[in-house]
RNA sequence: GGGGAUGUGGGGUAGCCUGGUUAGCCUAUGAGGUUUGGGACCUUAUGACCCCGGUUCAAAUCCGGGCAUCCCCA
């Protein structure tokens, strides 16, 4: 047998399962992983753009519910805009038209006629709700007024896209607030950043480092910039939910003001929050995912309970059907029907991620026991039947803690401190953030970063939140440092 | 922004250099059957050369153009 023959054995196997694992070859990894276990279909003909499929579509479903239902608790209120934008509402703040322009499709006719004015397919949503927030908002006794909602929003990426991590069409929670002072919107970001960890951290089980942006990083129109990046395992981060202390800028561009307690008209303070599920579930998928394929915290797992029937013997299906009725509310149960051998049915649900596996066969019929498999830990075991609901809410309890311990382990000892641009470009190529002293994050840093940028290959991502003391120099510059930044390659 | 590749059934690929039979293989899918405790097997069926032009008796293969996709570097 000759060589081709032999790859085309192997090849024709690793089509089922994963070729790689994840720490081996994460790029491999993960675009196998989209593919086999339908997470997204990327066939579809538009470049940047992708079919999700329900194993992705039901754990977003539950990101969605789970944020909003915080976001409601702590006074949103949700809307559904257009996802139109005239052209019009587009231009009015000159800092945002900057930022967005490159990456904004347009809709030029409507069947046979073509617009004169055109209409913005939505990149974000800030000019369509602060064109209304002028007609709703009178008076103090309106403020603070926030809202937000879930929507799809449509960017023309230049930089190579990704499945879920960046498409042209992409997912999320956007939220849109105004206050009276620029206290109360302040407020209103730390909330968001407090939101994010609970959502992010304690629910979906995913660290991150929250950065103050430097200046030439903000968001167009937006006067600081806090954003939350997650550390994938080859080192690179990925941006996840963002907050904005916006310039006043919007509120004077779109007249929105409001007569204040002493009789005058000022000004709306204004804030916004991005949430994206989908690149969200980017992060689930690459932070919690392991050789075997996904993992998913209880919480957010498209199904929690696969039920596998050794055989399709009739009292086998019946007793999966039993059980799946006990389960009942508690959890959501598949029983895996199809004609796939054993084998293969307990490899694909471990690929999928499903949190409990229980197998059925003769067996444990005969003995009254269950062999089930908890994907937290890999781990297979025999339980009495009767102990299966003790068992489940054992998983549920644990499993969302063991993956969280599981991926905070990934920051630890990969912050590398570095005090010149060889140190650091060292630090990054063997996949870590660098951290160092640094001129300045306002206006004047900028040209150190573009060094950063052109000799390492690598972003200033800002200043860490929790104080850092600086007593040195500028680790390109050499000058007087003022901030301590991180710095790593991102997404 | 710069560079390098590649387009062959639903997915992954061989064939291309050196043009020539019915375009091979793995996988997936449909049907039928034997199986079933960690990625089974048999029979059978469906299904492809990116587009336009050129060279030629003959093009998946060579040439030109277009379109699309992927990778790397800064």
């Amino acid at each position: 047998m000759d060589k081709s023959s032999d790859k085309e054995k192997k090849d024709g196997k690793s089509n089922k399962g994963l070729s790689v694992g994840k720490s081996e070859d994460f790029s491999t990894w993960y675009s196998e992983i989209v593919q086999k276990a339908e997470l997204g279909d990327l066939r579809y003909n538009v470049k940047g753009f992708l079919v999700f499929q329900p194993w992705s579509v039901l754990c977003m479903e539950k990101m969605y519910r789970h944020f909003e239902k915080v976001l409601q608790d702590k006074g949103h209120e949700p809307y559904f805009f257009p996802t139109l934008i005239p052209e019009e509402n587009f231009m009015k703040e000159a800092g945002h038209v900057e930022g967005f322009m490159p990456e904004v499709f347009w809709v030029t006719q409507g069947g046979e006629t073509k617009f004169k004015d055109k209409l913005a397919l939505r990149p974000t949503s800030e000019t369509a709700f602060y064109q209304m927030f002028a007609l709703w908002i009178r008076s103090y006794n309106d403020l603070p007024f926030k809202t937000y909602q879930r929507a799809n929003v449509f960017r023309y990426e230049t930089k190579a896209t990704r499945p879920f991590l960046r498409s042209r069409e992409f997912h999320w929670i956007e939220t849109h607030c105004a206050f009276a002072s620029e206290n109360d919107a302040m407020k209103q970001v730390e909330e968001d950043m407090e939101t994010t960890k609970e959502v992010l951290h304690d629910s979906f089980g995913l660290p991150f480092i929250f950065f103050e942006r430097p200046q030439w990083d903000t968001f167009p129109g937006a006067k600081k910039t806090f954003a939350a990046d997650v550390l994938n395992p080859d080192g690179k981060v990925v941006q996840q939910p963002s907050t904005h202390m916006i310039k006043q800028d919007f509120a004077k561009a779109f007249d929105i003001k409001f007569k204040d307690k002493d009789g005058k008209d000022k000004f709306v303070y204004t804030t916004c929050y991005g949430p994206a599920m989908s690149r969200i579930f980017a992060s689930v998928v690459s932070v919690h995912g392991d050789d075997k394929g996904l993992r998913f915290p209880w919480e957010i797992a498209p199904r929690h309970v696969a039920i596998v029937p050794i055989d399709d013997s009739s009292e086998l299906v019946e007793k999966a059907k039993e059980i799946k009725k006990r389960i009942g509310e508690f959890a959501e149960v598949v029983i895996d029907l199809s004609k796939k051998t054993p084998g293969e049915r307990f490899n694909s649900w471990e690929m999928k991620g499903v949190p409990v596996r229980i197998d059925i066969g003769k067996k444990e019929l005969k003995e009254g026991k269950l062999s089930v498999f908890r994907r937290d830990l890999n781990k297979k075991e025999v339980i009495a039947e009767k102990e299966m609901m003790s068992y489940l809410e054992k998983v549920k309890k644990e499993s969302t803690k063991n993956l969280m311990k599981g991926a905070d382990e990934i920051f630890k000892d990969r912050i590398v401190d570095v005090a010149s641009v060889k140190e650091m470009k060292k630090a990054i190529d063997s996949g870590n953030i660098a951290r160092c002293e640094f001129c300045s994050i306002d206006k004047d840093g900028e040209k150190c970063a573009e060094v950063i940028e052109k000799e390492v290959g690598a972003k200033v991502r800002g200043t860490n939140l929790k104080k850092e003391s600086v007593k040195g120099k500028c680790a390109v510059c050499g000058k007087k440092a003022q901030s301590v930044v991180y710095v790593a390659r991102d997404y």
